[in-house]
DNA sequence: AGGTTGCTATGATATTTATCATGTTATGAT
DNA sequence: ATCATAACATGATAAATATCATAGCAACCT
């Protein structure tokens, strides 16, 4: 984990105030000076799968990959995290070293806290324990959502729900440029890159969505939704 | 949820000094008060899908399953659980109502405790609010885990590793009764019930395993081992 | 004890998905 | 601007898995 950063100027920091609502001012004044913020440009690792860990981190703005690294260069995407969802939440409190790696597939920054210091806070501030519970646990719950949803489409139904994902989750609209590439998708969704660049030419020729490189815009949304749903 | 139940016998009860470790006599002896065990039969539900959340509930002695219903009839086990595993950790702190069914798959004794008590004790208590995010962290990376083994695998891969679990994990021997039908170990790994029936039986023409109705012997560890990972 | 339902088992066939091969285009480095 | 590499795209074929059908056995209910 690189360690250097410019201490956060907390008055912008939206994300700070959604996470530690309960935290008092004397509290915050001390996380302000501990607090670092990281700059990550599209590609650049942020955590690195079996790196001791350290921190907590999460992302203030941009798009990342969480990952594992599954031997033979293979590698498994768990889930594209957004700002306000924690980045490695799920193993630090569990584990000495990260199960997973975690990069920048848009320019990101994240927030980075010595998590000893949230430890502490932990012990100290029963409101924020509480809060931490809830976030990890509806992150777990989305995941395993995820995970179940997924298994039971057949190869058009998950590209049609990764498609909607993008749009309705975090582009917040029907036009948007992939951040990730076909191989990328594959492995989020557990595909081959061919079967993907497949499903998304035929979504073309049916004329369900409009290709342009990396530039998606999504046409008949009722029917990727039809699709998602039935497949 | 049912609430009858007589009042734990605590000394006999090694699952809690597991799980609150870091709890005082004085805190104990109030929960030694509230918490309650409850006994079902195998087939029985524990939890039901949708029900509202109002305890927290671990399995004290016994097996069970947690799973999805997924709709038109289907379910989806995401888990089978057993002593000293949480039940209802994954949801509990963030929804109103239960999002997974658990349901006995050998007759099982589970010990429930009001939710607000325990949400007060985080509170109070900032060691067990620690302790509680550790367990949470490292049953839901447990599960990303096996998620992710699970869909590397076809499915002679599949049933391999789901023989070892329960020869590993559950019973420590390579010698056990499945507590779960064809159509169940299916639903837990992705597969369909034919198929499993047919993988069970050419593991049997193999020599791999013995096969008598619901109990199997595993005969060839080290081809299973070499199967759960090659394939 | 008998009947009904669910589970187990096997065979045949259909469908889905992966793999391999080849060519084109885009991107990044020099 | 050029070259090399990676990504995208398409076609053909193989492999894996699901589906459908049928029969026998086990478990549960009356």
């Amino acid at each position: 984990m690189v360690t250097e950063g410019k201490v956060c100027e907390c008055k912008d920091c939206i994300v700070r105030s959604l996470i530690f609502e309960h935290v008092s001012s004397e509290e915050l004044g001390t996380f302000c000076n501990t607090k670092r913020e990281q700059f990550f440009k599209k590609g650049q690792i942020v955590v690195k799968q079996g790196d001791p860990i350290a921190d907590f981190v999460y992302v203030k703005e941009g798009l990342v990959k969480l990952y594992n690294e599954a031997g033979q260069g293979r590698e498994q995407i768990i889930s594209i995290a957004r700002p306000y969802d924690f980045i490695s939440l799920l193993t630090v409190f569990s584990e000495t070293h990260y199960h997973y790696s975690v990069s920048a597939i848009e320019d990101t920054t994240v927030c980075i806290i010595n998590l000893e210091r949230i430890k502490e806070l932990v012990c100290e501030n029963g409101s924020f324990a509480l809060d931490l519970l809830e976030r990890m646990s509806r992150t777990a719950d989305k995941l395993i959502k995820n995970y179940n949803d997924i298994n039971l489409k057949n190869l058009r139904g998950r590209i049609a729900y990764i498609l909607l994902n993008f749009a309705d989750k975090i582009y917040l609209r029907n036009r948007f440029d992939l951040p990730v590439s076909r191989k990328e998708i594959a492995e989020l969704i557990g595909m081959t890159t061919e079967n993907v660049i497949r499903i998304l030419s035929e979504f073309r020729k049916e004329g369900i969505i409009r290709i342009n490189g990396k530039e998606i815009e999504i046409l008949d949304k009722a029917k990727l939704e039809f699709l998602s749903q039935h497949a």
